[in-house]
DNA sequence: TGTGACAAATAAGTCTGACTTTTTCTCGCC
DNA sequence: GGCGAGAAAAAGTCAGACTTATTTGTCACA
């Protein structure tokens, strides 16, 4: 069992979700808490509890005189930050990649945007500073120095926006980032038009320039959306007609 | 005590996952789960079950020998639909709407656009159908059937988009209409642009145009935003600059 | 006066066993 | 074959004892 996680009920669930969420016990599966308590070596609270977890994430459902029953795909809670760092973490890790993707093509440029409209001058100032320092790490293989400004740059974006809920996907959009410097085949420096692409954002929205930062912030979720299918083709949904 | 919720423990956290996010208990407060049981009736065992749950939405961090604590609001999961259910039933409802009208503004028309070149015949067909049964209810004050195809309308874009993260979106997209109709002043029938944008991105769908679905759902999104700045002009963020 | 170690207090965490409740299955009856 | 009573099964609830981590306070020592 996992040894992540607070407390006895913290690694059994960092246990049972990944085991739910790659497949392990697949939609449908039955179980049952005292089984379950006994192979895993834990009370029945504590294994109560870390079902109650799963039960609200819509992983399974706890019905009386039936069991714990794990639910279909389309139910889970796709956007608990836990959830999301499960899957990531198993198999169709492409596919996850893909979809968080897809949405970032969706929800930054927007948030970008906004973010020309509302960006306090402190956050102007580091967006400029984010940018620079993606520039400074371009090259020469300092991947973790670029990610560490790349990943700051858009939690940036995402906050000026205003929006509570775009500034919430700011841990999503540092997992797909780290994901992608981290696990995919990526021994090349990054794109250097991607990194134009960045400074020109934060010039952008330090103008002012709503309809440009969200123009110029389309063209980066879409380049990465075309380097993501490049590397993993299959993880792309069959056109239909 | 709320009576909805299944078992002790799902009443418990209907009735303080609701308290937390109206603001009751502000961000730092510290709760006892010893005193709340007591409080509330119910064993410790229940209102640990309460608490982990609440713990996994990242509303309250648990730490011994300090207590529950209630967590700042920008660290909750605002994206879990029992939470978003919550604050749409409390006092800053107008906000929680407009949040999420911009969020449906971004994802919407892409998910459209990919709807236009993934939908199946028969999510073409339950399209359309739609968009009759909306043209049908858009007068005389038929608002719950209005409502309704309205809702499976969206539900079948996002769904049909391919993309898991947008369709998950569906129950979000539902309530935020639910609210509109239910709650804000709603005296008069439809307006009837928005009803012909439905029927034509219906027809774009089918006709596998993703650009023009792309931008008639913007249009459909971006005047459902100026509709509500319009009954709640207070709930928009200040521009600054 | 400050500082470090040690002790006490506190609240969450864990375990166990008994009991309740709901739901489902089964079996006998009509 | 349908229907109702009863048995069985598994989750749900409760109470109490015990464990452990963390904080806070105290006291000796520098």
């Amino acid at each position: 069992m996992s040894t992540r996680g607070r407390g006895l009920h913290g690694q059994l669930l960092e246990t049972l979700g990944p085991a739910i969420t790659a497949g392990e016990y697949p939609p449908g599966s039955v179980l049952r808490t005292d089984e379950l308590a006994q192979r895993f070596e834990v009370s029945r609270s504590v294994m109560r509890e870390a079902v109650r977890v799963l039960e609200s994430m819509h992983l399974v459902e706890s019905r009386r005189r039936v069991g714990v029953t794990v639910r279909p795909t389309a139910e889970w809670n796709v956007y608990d930050p836990q959830v999301i760092r499960w899957r990531l973490a198993g198999a169709d890790r492409p596919r996850q990649l893909r979809s968080l993707t897809v949405l970032r093509s969706a929800v930054e440029p927007v948030a970008a945007g906004l973010a020309a409209q509302h960006a306090t001058p402190e956050q102007c100032a580091e967006l400029t500073e984010c940018a620079l320092g993606m520039v400074a790490n371009s090259r020469g293989h300092q991947l973790e120095g670029y990610l560490f400004h790349d990943v700051n740059f858009h939690r940036v974006i995402l906050n000026a926006s205003g929006n509570e809920m775009f500034a919430r996907l700011g841990d999503v959009v540092a997992e797909v980032l780290t994901g992608r410097t981290h696990h995919e085949v990526m021994f090349e420096d990054p794109d250097p038009a991607a990194v134009t692409l960045h400074v020109r954002v934060a010039e952008a929205v330090r103008a002012r320039d709503a309809a440009r930062a969200e123009e110029l912030t389309r063209e980066i979720t879409l380049g990465a959306l075309e380097e993501l299918d490049i590397l993993a083709p299959n993880a792309r949904p069959a056109t239909t007609g």
